[in-house]
DNA sequence: CTTGCATTTAGATATTTATCTAAATATCAT
DNA sequence: ATGATATTTAGATAAATATCTAAATGCAAG
């Protein structure tokens, strides 16, 4: 369900937050943690869910994980939303 | 904080899929529960977090209360996912 | 090959959420 | 007023989620 969790993944502030960090720039999970107060234990757990709705992407860098913000995805999403408008669209509720 | 109920109420695939019939045409809370399986008052619960969010507005006919979806609503949250992919929009986070 | 740093995994807990049944409220028709 | 229909509210429960601390893993540098 590639649907579901794309819209799960946007539902949480805090992930909605990584997001705009990431859009400046990719960065490592450290980094990204300097703008949070919550454990990086916490923020893993985040960054699993916006993996998994392919939201953003990682590339090992040595020592550090470096995240990056997947850009077609999101615009997928806001696509998604004009769907849920338009009664013309095909009713792709759930596949994949 | 609109924002977040917004996010929050399209995070669940039932409130979408009301979504969805909605866009058809308004109708009366009996019969958009003729689209589902659950409960009349589990899809009150879910109209409750739809109103909320205003996605959904009401409005009592006789003995029915019809739903219409809020069509400007839905754009505004399109645009939003938008704002979050451009580093030149204002970070609106949590504003009101 | 051990020490240090970056990140993730495991396991526990508290909160939130979706759902149910039963009861309450509101409107209409008689 | 009374009864029938439509919808919501209350209260309970089970499942999902966000968070924590502590431990494990992966990599780099001496």
């Amino acid at each position: 369900m590639i649907r579901q969790s794309i819209f799960k993944a946007l539902a949480d502030p805090t992930r909605r937050e990584i997001l705009r960090v990431l859009r400046e720039r990719s960065m490592p999970a450290g980094e990204i943690a300097e703008h949070f107060t919550i454990s990086k234990a916490s923020l893993s757990h985040h960054f699993n869910l916006l993996k998994q709705a392919d939201l953003v992407r990682t590339e090992r860098r040595g020592q550090h994980i470096v995240y990056s913000l997947n850009t077609s995805v999101m615009e997928d999403a806001a696509g998604m939303l004009m769907d849920l408008l338009n009664p013309s669209s095909k009713d792709d509720s759930d596949e994949s």
